[in-house]
DNA sequence: TTGAAAGCGCTACCAG
DNA sequence: CTGGTAGCGCTTTCAA
């Protein structure tokens, strides 16, 4: 492998000279910038990364922790962090959690560990408090509102656009309505915006057996469909979690033969589109995109919300 | 910054022996390794992970290169890669590429500069010798079918599971059809496999009306309905590129009030199972996690095919 | 404008 | 079992 010190032996001037070149520096005199960079072609001559970044003590990367990917959730945030990442040298790292929290934790090590000069989550059980701690190894970024002012965070602002979807229902005669969520109410920061608006609206709290939880995928979506039918309780409408397991619900109504109650989904995805059925578009691109602008500390703000939108249909 | 000499003052013992207590490595007495990661503990001190990787140069990172995540072939591929990543220490390191020819270069480019361990094409546009050539810089995997042996290659077997399909749409009376593709033959590798089989089994050339490319959305597949009955041709068969965009072709055809032709998917998405569509399943999370089982050289093999399954509905 | 040399923080070899 | 030390390859400061 030829390193630095070969360039600067084979061409005649220092260590120094040739970094100053390799890194379009001033204070070179044209021949010897030119020199040395006849030189490093001659050589096939690249600097190493690494060394690059021990030196300099950063790694242009960005760690982006997410459960997994089989959410629009998240692969919507992903795909605009990667937008966002792409017209910069910031690489972008996948960091798989799966909820375990101690998963998490070691990500917030190797924040520390200065794996990443950033980090991003998408989503996350672990304490915000523990999260705080590491603050001082690098920008933290949480995809969740967060009340907290010394902590990063874009979020989508869902409140209206639910209170709109209520309205929506009401208008059309429903009042009674089912809930699926992906987590509980006191892990979710997404389920807790879901309830503190069903809460405003309807000025009461749901029916227990009319909220479930762990719903995220078609699949979910028809075992919640069964599992609805099975403890009856009166409602005519079901609030989903997303367009897909909006559609799993359907199908398990369409299946056994049952009257379709109105179903309304999330995620703006296609199945929603194909089945027609009314959505809300939490715009998660722009989430993840300026999720990066924090993390990449190309915004000076601490805070940033993105509002959601109702898609009646 | 506490660093690995801080460890060693404060505790009396050398560097190298810090050193080996950090690594876990024998030949250290009890008492020294006991004491050594009390001062840890006290200085709250984490190893530097930059520093670790220039000593040992390596990275602990694969890079995977892919055009984008709207289709459900890389999102798939990239889900198979993560799974097998989870259980290991290595890092995966999204490199997009917009089937930009410079950008896919400067990925090879930072494999030379000791960026990633190994890198992973899910799809390329740059020529294959240009790739031999960094070949020496670390593995590198492609995911496609390549006859030259010193390429590590993974794909799915696509040809038996199109014959099945043709045949099936045969029995069903269906002769002639319509073929969406991804991108052109002569630079896809999916689309070369596809037209090979379509030649294999009709012994004869598609009507190029009949062949339309760059489909891969449903926005795609709507538009290509839109242009397959405009340059109206017979044909009582849609092959499409995905269920996704055969939702799409097939939604063109519905809002048109046009007799639908029999369509066949591929990916088995869920739009597929919403719809009901016959479909072939790639299998593609398997690719991924072979692929990066062969960018870690934990496999020895350099070619790895995975079967497609044709799904019936 | 240039160069010498001191780091960056860690690993690994060799000697004891 | 332990320590000294020479790297790893680059950046940066300081002096010339």
């Amino acid at each position: 492998m030829t390193t630095i010190r070969d360039i600067a032996r084979e061409s005649g001037y220092s260590v120094s000279t040739v970094s100053r070149v390799l890194n379009n520096k001033h204070h070179v005199s044209a021949e010897a910038r030119l020199a040395i960079q006849q030189v490093i072609e001659q050589l096939d001559y690249v600097p190493n990364n690494i060394a690059r970044d021990l030196s300099k003590g950063r790694t242009e990367s960005i760690g982006v922790v997410l459960p997994h990917t089989n959410h629009p959730y998240f692969t919507q945030i992903l795909d605009g962090i990667l937008a966002a990442a792409f017209v910069t040298d910031y690489r972008i790292v996948l960091l798989p959690s799966d909820y375990d929290i101690l998963r998490e934790q070691s990500y917030l090590e190797q924040l520390r560990c200065k794996v990443f000069d950033g980090l991003i989550f998408t989503s996350r059980r672990i304490e915000l408090e523990i999260i705080k701690n590491y603050q001082k190894y690098g920008p933290i970024v949480c995809c969740e509102k967060l009340e907290d002012a010394n902590v990063l965070s874009v979020y989508s602002v869902r409140e209206p656009a639910y209170l709109e979807a209520f309205q929506w229902l009401k208008k059309r005669g429903k009042n009674q309505g089912a809930i699926l969520l992906s987590r509980g109410e006191e892990i979710s920061a997404t389920a807790k915006a879901t309830m503190k608006a069903y809460r405003a609206f309807y000025q009461s709290e749901p029916d227990e057996k009319l909220v479930i939880t762990g719903v995220t995928t078609y699949q979910d979506g028809y075992e919640a469909g069964e599992k609805l039918v099975r403890d009856y309780e009166s409602f005519d409408y079901i609030f989903a979690n997303s367009d897909d397991d909006a559609a799993g619900i359907r199908q398990y109504y369409l299946d056994h033969d049952l009257s379709l109650p109105l179903i309304v989904g999330q995620e703006n995805q296609l199945s929603g589109k194909l089945l027609k059925l009314p959505t809300i578009d939490h715009q998660l691109s722009k989430v993840g995109q300026h999720a990066f602008f924090l993390a990449t500390k190309q915004s000076t703000t601490t805070h940033i919300a993105v509002m959601s939108h109702f898609i009646p249909r």
